[in-house]
DNA sequence: ACCTGAACACCGTTCAAGT
DNA sequence: ACCTGAACACCGTTCAAGT
């Protein structure tokens, strides 16, 4: 009995070539391989291509289209994210369980095309999006609202995810580097060390405490009772309704 | 003296030959064309160049890049939309004028690539951006914080129209008629007739109205002081602080 | 100054053929 | 079943040449 590759082949044959044999698997880490190095998350299908010294075609044999594979790129995160506690508090739960999905997504630079669907629905997530909706219902929202509120989230979610995206492709194709260095560029190392250590993770955190600051509001705003009209038809169409 | 023709040429050989000189304006007309009888409103270059007769680099002579005929383009619309009285209650006028930035470019299938800007500045439009900073400022937020506000209603905002505009694209090249169709599939005309005639402004008006809930809710939660927390630095970086 | 022609450096995807 | 080669139908933009 010879022992198994990894991947799952004999391996006989395979020796020093390292023809691996395409699979969903590899196609994926070679997808995570570039978005890790190559800077911005841009990918595209002849460049992953390129990486894994294959015809752009033989892709779309364990792929429907990009955007499957993209989705396929967002589950694999998903999985690998651990599963915090939530608040106990609905209104805290609210807050807290839209912010998970926020900063799991803005981990997430490859989404770009995708990141403009009216869902971002993958197995691995969706406890998240469920967490939203409960946490929406134990506020006393029936649940069209739940959903309406969860669209609003959603929709402010996106729309900031979307915009600092391109902000950070527009810099990265400027060949300008990552805000650390622009920021900081006429201020000497050692006058703020501990700034300095952290910089390059500045930029994202204030865009997730100013995204906190909306959510909070749109929460606390909710729960007022603002928009007291009832939500307009049709805005729980889709897979989520009922 | 001769008459002058409208694009300002002397028009004497012009005659039948419509070879009227190439302009920013010319080239707005054309793309405005293009948009509303091509159904979705994604524009290329290259097709602005075949419906003008002319080669793609000709257009590069006028405008700099595609990002500045799409500004062009907004520029224009801008220019003609009327300018209506706003509400003297602060609060009210905050999230009308908000509303107002929403209208205005939801009627801008165009935007595509650049809604996703940090701000959609352009000369016609600054009065709305303006108005939203007034209003805050009025319900006694301090300046640092009234941009804070537009910034989480922009977010919201472009993510809500980024994403409606890309189901509509989806829609329109899986060659599916727009709205109306699909949703009254199997309705009789005459059973509502008022909803039919407005069934294919029904989805604007529905997310019109969900957009305004969050607005509302928005402003609300912002007025209840909900995220006491300071803003964190360099929210307020860029062209409109200060 | 204004425009053309040809080219560069890309895209996602289909289709027929190979093994 | 799995992969290749060639092609289709596009992109935005640069560059050198024409008038």
């Amino acid at each position: 009995m010879e022992p198994k590759q990894p991947d799952g082949s004999r391996g006989r044959n395979t020796g020093a070539r390292r023809r691996s044999r395409l699979s969903q698997a590899v196609i994926v880490a070679a997808a995570q391989h570039i978005i890790s190095t190559g800077g911005d998350g841009s990918l595209s299908m002849r460049q992953l291509a390129r990486e894994l010294s294959i015809t752009p075609m033989a892709l779309y044999h364990h792929v429907r289209d990009k955007d499957e594979l993209l989705m396929l790129l967002l589950e694999t995160k998903a999985q690998n994210v651990s599963r915090p506690p939530l608040p106990a508090d609905p209104r805290e739960r609210l807050v807290t369980s839209s912010q998970l999905l926020y900063d799991m997504l803005a981990d997430c630079p490859f989404l770009g095309e995708i990141l403009s669907s009216e869902d971002l629905m993958t197995a691995s997530n969706l406890w998240i999006i469920e967490a939203v909706l409960d946490a929406a219902v134990d506020c006393g929202f029936a649940p069209d609202e739940a959903v309406g509120i969860y669209r609003v989230i959603w929709h402010y979610t996106s729309g900031e995810l979307m915009i600092r995206l391109t902000r950070e492709r527009r810099l990265a194709e400027l060949d300008q580097p990552p805000y650390r260095e622009r920021v900081f560029a006429d201020i000497e190392p050692r006058t703020y060390p501990r700034l300095h250590a952290l910089a390059d993770r500045w930029t994202d955190l204030t865009a997730r405490q100013t995204h906190r600051k909306g959510l909070e509001a749109l929460v606390a705003g909710f729960l007022r009772g603002a928009g007291t009209a009832p939500w307009p038809p049709g805005h729980a169409d889709g897979h989520i309704a009922g």
